[in-house]
RNA sequence: GCGGAAUUGGUGAAGUGGUUAACACGCCAGAUUGUGGCUCUGGUAUGCAUGGGUUCGAUCCCCAUAUUUCGCC
């Protein structure tokens, strides 16, 4: 079955939604962060590591799926679920980002994208009815129309050239997309141009897709400000009954200003990757546990934090093995930061049903920022 | 006891009679938002064993001392 979205309730005070997902894997409520796992696997965890997180949807990625071990493969081991055993949903990127992070603008044409596979060098051709096709053929619950994401500094000109060319190339992926259990996704584009992100949405949302992405907000040198104007001139023309996804985000911070902007999905490589690095994300701000001063530091992460890393090892064991790269540093510090983003997003839900959505985040954010907002206010 | 060689930061080391003593590791910080990259960016010796001398100027030349090391008795 195609995944269906109920809107549950919107929040008295700000565009807060509750809403759910209901799959054949089970129902999921949102606003919800999902784990990234590019190469079919959320870098160090098993599954059953994120089953005790409470994680619902996951993301994969077409490009990298593509390349190794192939979509030929994964749909011989019977779909991406069963190749990297995984029971629940799984929303697959369609490789329009890697347009943005590995090719050259000159590289990008009407027909496609010329690509050098990051792996070996040589040159690969992708085209909006191939993305689609290798999503197909890995058999995700929800697949992403392939998109130019152009870079923040992208001026007018450009960009509407790029968004025009984005939804020539959503209408081309749709029209190939054969998977009748697999949802699909458009992308709204546009920059922090309001009239192109109005237009984009207005656009995108005429071919009536399963559900809604606002992309292109989490680039390189791209300002808060812009992330959150692209949000704000995008909602509005996108329809109530469908899933809004903010593609790539993830602080603590922009998924609380997505949600009371309307918000319903987030993704982001963060936690896993600044836990790789020694970065965990705490209540009272994010902290570096390669810091000498916690050298000596008995304690937990954090007492309140009901993950496995915060249960069972202290700040000083987790500092040696950082320091001492041992590999089981990133996996306990991304069972935390991953748990720490689906608790603040269950919290979340929490205070839309009870109308205070506004109060909780004020609360989160003052203690969050901690310091940063004495200095500020100095 | 005699003779030779060496002595540069936390470590391994480059180096030159004349502005800020290379590099690497370590250490100390920072970054990271649809994941190519356990990655990237900074900082880290007021001093070249100690004392004297030569010189306009010495880490670099000379002498002594200390320490280490090699060979011989």
């Amino acid at each position: 079955m195609k995944i269906e979205y109920k809107l549950l309730k919107k929040e008295a005070n700000t565009n807060a939604r509750l809403g759910k997902i209901i799959t054949k894997y089970g129902e999921y409520s949102t606003p919800m962060f999902m784990p990234v796992g590019t190469l079919a696997n959320v870098k160090t965890l098993t599954k059953e590591e994120l089953e005790a997180m409470n994680a619902g949807i996951i993301l994969s990625n077409t490009y990298h799926l593509w390349l190794r071990p192939g979509d030929d493969i994964v749909k011989e081991a019977g779909g991406l679920h069963k190749f990297m055993n995984y029971n629940g949903p799984i929303l697959t990127d369609s490789g329009g980002f890697q347009v943005f992070s590995l090719a050259k603008p000159k590289d990008i044409s009407e027909e496609g994208v010329k690509f050098k596979s990051h792996i070996d060098g040589r040159e690969l051709f992708l085209t909006p009815e191939k993305s689609i096709q290798i999503q197909n053929n890995l058999d995700s619950d929800i697949a992403m129309s392939f998109d130019e994401c152009p870079p923040a500094s992208a001026n007018h000109d450009y960009m509407k050239k790029s968004i025009e060319r984005t939804l020539r190339w959503a209408k081309r992926g749709k029209d190939v997309h054969n998977n009748k259990n697999q949802a699909l996704f458009g992308i709204v584009q546009g920059g922090a141009y309001e009239d192109l992100r109005k237009y984009s949405a207005i656009e995108t949302v005429k071919m009536n897709f399963d559900g809604y992405s606002i992309g292109g907000v989490a680039n390189d040198g791209e300002s808060k400000e812009d992330m959150y104007k692209a949000i704000d001139y995008s909602i509005p023309y996108l329809p109530e009954d469908k899933i809004r996804y903010l593609m790539g985000v993830g602080e603590p911070v922009d998924i609380l200003e997505g949600v009371e902007r309307g918000i319903d999905i987030f993704d982001c490589v963060l936690p896993t990757r600044i836990a790789r690095h020694g970065n965990v994300f705490t209540r009272n701000g994010k902290i570096n546990l390669r810091n000498a001063k916690y050298q000596r530091d008995f304690t937990n992460i954090e007492d309140d934090c009901d993950c496995y890393t915060c249960k069972n090892y202290t700040k000083a064991y987790l500092r040696h093995l950082l320091v001492s790269k041992e590999v089981l540093a990133g996996r306990l510090l991304s069972i935390h930061n991953i748990r720490f983003l689906i608790k603040l997003t269950e919290e979340i839900r929490d205070s839309i049903k009870s109308d205070n959505f506004l109060e909780y985040k004020n609360n989160f954010l003052s203690k969050y920022r901690g310091d940063k907002n004495e200095i500020n206010k100095k």
